[in-house]
DNA sequence: CCACTGACGAGTG
DNA sequence: GCACTCGCCAGTG
């Protein structure tokens, strides 16, 4: 099951990130959004699925190790592929979430920054 | 088997 | 825009 989750999640290009309702409904399962958490959760740090590229729905990174290592990995992470945070360490989802439907032949095209 | 918990989301006040 | 509640399903004790 979470086989499916995480193949989503290695769909999202770099520079762009995905909700965790929308990893659940690109999955096939609408409504298991706490069971992607729940799956990253239990994702290996090694592992290769980029977990980093998922946040809620805020645009916000929602590790509730708040303050831990872990998260501040991701930004980190996020950061190196081109995403940005505004002052209140959210993604702005207007201009950073992955869209399938613009990037079906698994090229996501330019990211349009300096629209903000 | 029952109850509680959890990297969430949508709806309501 | 923020705080609170309910619903979601799987894991764990």
């Amino acid at each position: 099951m979470w086989e499916q989750i995480y193949a989503v999640i290695q769909k999202v290009p770099a520079g762009y990130v995905a909700t965790y309702g929308q990893i659940a409904a690109l999955a096939g399962l609408p409504g298991y959004a706490r069971q992607v958490g729940y799956a990253l959760n239990a994702l290996p740090e090694n592992s290769l699925v980029p977990w980093h590229r998922v946040v809620n729905a805020k645009g916000k990174i929602s590790i509730r190790s708040g303050g831990s290592a872990a998260d501040l990995r991701q930004r980190a992470r996020l950061e190196a592929e081109g995403v940005e945070f505004d002052a209140q360490g959210r993604i702005p989802l207007e201009h950073f979430q992955w869209r399938p439907e613009r990037s079906f032949n698994g090229n996501p095209g330019q990211i349009d920054l300096g629209s903000q």
